[in-house]
DNA sequence: CAGAAGTCTGGACAATGTCAAGTTATAATC
DNA sequence: GATTATAACTTGACATTGTCCAGACTTCTG
């Protein structure tokens, strides 16, 4: 069986390696994050990484294109799961479906989001369409065309409907809310909070 | 003379120092930034800023309480060139200055919000009551007494808003922007997206 | 079975954060 | 004004980290 205990080849390292590195960002933040503990934990040496990912930060470009992978995964379903329904349901589908991506998946979204490699990766990701972005503007369009907002604004209505979502999702990750809230439901706030996003219908 | 030229003692190395961790920031990111560099750069010994600072998180701790200094310093005066107009002013006022501020004092921004110090730091500065986060209820509490927004929700609206204008402060630092964008003047979208995140008065 | 390619090890190096002990400048005290 | 004390730094050391390089083991290919 040439599997995780084989001596010399791991079977599947760089999932290992992923794997082992989601595991220290949850339990010590991204600050603590090395490469020679991900090797630890993985049980190689401390340059096996670099065969794989070249550096540090191919590695974490790794986790961050899985991160991404996951999250359209989540936003397709829920966008699908409203097919039937209002453009808004579908808005409010694929922001919590991003909302809780952030809750359930925070090493992921660290990295995606705050880690400075989005300047670097984001370059490469609009090479090649960006998916995520794309559903986004696809509801956009469809809730302008229902006549929740007007026609002539595209990319403000983008920005501010990403603002909402996405500034959400970072104040959960951060932990940054008043003490009043700490340890709160959150997905109560959610649905508020996005209902507050769309306007009434024209 | 016994300022910064002395061979001993420096004069004022705390903001000496904090002053060298902007301006590496601003250079070459967060991730880059060293205790040694910014003792290099404020011309003393490696370990000279532990005597001010205790440590590297000291440091940053010191550079984080002086951001929001600045911060709440930038949108008081808004709040106060607006004091005779509507509570929407206002709030457009305090928006735009907490996005502006995330524009122009970069380096500050990501203290605050993007490197985990958020966790730890916060929590002091709730401690001491956060004159930032009592403008922002102040503001939504005038915004609900002029009708713009229903008065059972206090917490959803403030959530709602912090996230609209947080959010777009985080895609405006990190360049996430759709290459479409990349450039552009975001003076024009913030005005927009703002405009958008209050609904017409009730 | 031989050789080539793929996968990982082990040692070295410079850089970093932190700690302990020593050094010099400034302030306080008499 | 000399002495003493304290504040403000320096110097040296150590463990840890990311990266590079030469080598070793394993598996695939013919």
């Amino acid at each position: 069986m040439a599997t995780a205990e084989t001596a010399y080849h791991h079977g599947d390292l760089p999932t290992a390696l992923l794997a082992a590195v989601e595991e220290i960002i949850d339990e010590q933040g991204y600050a603590d994050l090395s490469l020679r503990e991900a090797a630890r934990r993985a049980g190689v040496s401390h340059s096996a990484p670099a065969y794989h990912f070249g550096d540090k930060e191919g590695m974490l470009v790794a986790f961050y294109d899985r991160g991404f992978e996951l999250l359209y995964r989540d936003m397709l379903a829920a966008y699908e799961e409203h097919a039937a329904e209002s453009s808004v349901e579908r808005m409010y589908g694929i922001g919590e479906a991003y909302i809780m991506f952030a809750v359930e998946h925070r090493a992921h979204f660290e990295i995606m989001f705050r880690s400075g490699l989005a300047k670097v990766a984001h370059e490469k990701l609009h090479e090649g369409g960006d998916p995520v972005f794309g559903l986004v503007l696809q509801t956009i369009g469809e809730l302008q065309e229902e006549g929740y907002f007007a026609e002539d604004n595209l990319i403000e209505v983008s920005l501010y409907l990403w603002s909402v979502v996405h500034g959400f999702s970072t104040i959960l990750v951060d932990g940054s809310v008043p003490p009043a809230l700490d340890g709160a439901d959150l997905t109560v706030f959610l649905d508020g909070v996005l209902r507050l996003a769309v306007p009434e219908q024209n």
